[in-house]
DNA sequence: ATCGTACTTCGAACAGTGTACGGAGTTCTA
DNA sequence: TAGAACTCCGTACACTGTTCGAAGTACGAT
């Protein structure tokens, strides 16, 4: 196979699928057996438990047939990524003004990214752009048709909210982990660090602001609901202004 | 030392630094060295080469002389983060109104990220508090101090920015990257793939909305600043309902 | 029908990783 | 002055992604 860091392979596997080969044995396995395969790993085990070795191993082969399919592991972890991305409904068919449609792609990124916090995980890094993905944009920009805006802004809203989702999706995950992850002795990592903190909160009026609060922080996932409607509320005073001038209604 | 999977040993080192010993040899290193020495291999080369055995090596001792000191690699992790956060200025002792100390916050946050792009990479798992995040975040809910708004509100917008910039800081460093990254060949990922991406975009009308796309996406840097001030519009009609009925000014 | 070539499969190896263990040496307390 | 408590660290364990080369297979061209 060719090289592991070309990102050309890479794009060529995502968008035109495997080169079929004229000569030599047949292949036992196909690449989405082993997209399948990977995502079953992380999903029921995380991504720390994702390996080739790992992956051949539960199907049957040894770990360096592999190769044979994919350039590397990066590129797997690429499909992976956008097989999963072609699974999300696109946005534009969402119901409701464009501020509606928004709002609920927005909830339900969310709910999918705690569902699969992997996806969040694994797109840290970057990965090359496939078809999914792209065609997502694509109807990503269709919602703001008829707004008044240009693509050049619409794609500019579009990644100012992606953006947003992804920050808050780690906050929720990481609050979800820490409340489902325990020590030894069987307490939850969130409940040891609280109790940790109030024993430091609590000293000497430094502090005074975190003082003031009442309770714990606020639920991140209110913190994201509250926070969307104030940059869409941005947006919106935007919107009205592109759509002033008597272009489209 | 305490077990490595004790989120109570790394809060204890974060905040009431190593426990001094009564007995045995005395130490050659301290805590700070090494968090140094690490910090200077992430700096120069990045999390990937970030290593207990290069860290080890870099200060002239043995891998495992580092586990006297710190109970392992995450909570080493945890002391360069809050370290780094340490090293950043109080967000309530800007000049200007809430919002401009919001908006120089982020932007200061922004470029910062940018310049240690491994303070983005090593927070994404979740590092348990330290005094300077902690310390950090009292000053933060300071700037709203005079608002009219609780506590509890003051942390939502606090954590509703923190969320933004952080989101968007992961966005504009994978661009960064793709357009420092390069292939065998001497282009780099960024050229590739914006090749690439042009031969399939032209196919046929599929992919109309991303057609009406004159030039390439939005700068990252600029969907930032542009997507923050939405943002902080939307935060400014919230204040403006709290000052009205006459409590704070 | 045969030969060479392109291909798949995969064991083995390389250069790493975090961390536990146990022995040797050192320092302070009782 | 004995022994406990400590530091230092070589070694080992169970891993990781990826490359190489040998062995076997299927097809295209002759």
């Amino acid at each position: 196979m060719v090289r592991a860091h070309d990102p050309e392979a890479t794009l060529a596997l995502l968008w035109d699928g495997p080169a079929r080969p004229r000569r030599g044995p047949r292949h036992n396995l196909t690449v989405e057996e082993i997209v399948d395969a990977a995502t079953r790993v992380v999903e029921e085990e995380g991504v720390g438990a994702l390996s080739m070795r790992g992956v051949a191993a539960l199907l049957g082969v040894g770990a360096a047939t592999l190769y044979t399919y994919v350039p590397g592991k990066a590129a797997l972890v690429a499909l992976m990524v956008d097989t999963m991305i072609g699974r999300a409904p696109l946005p534009h068919t969402r119901p409701g003004t464009w501020r509606e449609k928004v709002r609920s792609w927005a909830h339900e990124d969310l709910r999918s990214y705690r569902e699969h916090p992997w996806l969040i995980e694994l797109t840290a890094t970057g990965q090359p752009v496939g078809p999914h993905a792209f065609a997502w944009t694509d109807s990503a920009l269709r919602i703001f048709e008829g707004t008044g805006l240009t693509a050049h802004e619409a794609l500019t809203v579009v990644e100012t909210v992606d953006g947003y989702i992804r920050g808050h999706a780690a906050k929720v995950i990481r609050a979800d982990r820490s409340r489902e992850r325990t020590t030894p002795d069987g307490r939850t990592w969130n409940t040891v660090q609280e109790a940790f903190l109030a024993t430091r909160a609590g000293e000497t009026g430094r502090y005074r602001a975190i003082e003031g609060l009442d309770t714990d922080g606020p639920d991140p996932h209110e913190v994201f609901a509250q926070g969307l409607e104030w940059l869409l509320e941005g947006v919106e005073s935007r919107v009205r202004v592109a759509s002033e001038p008597g272009k489209s209604p």
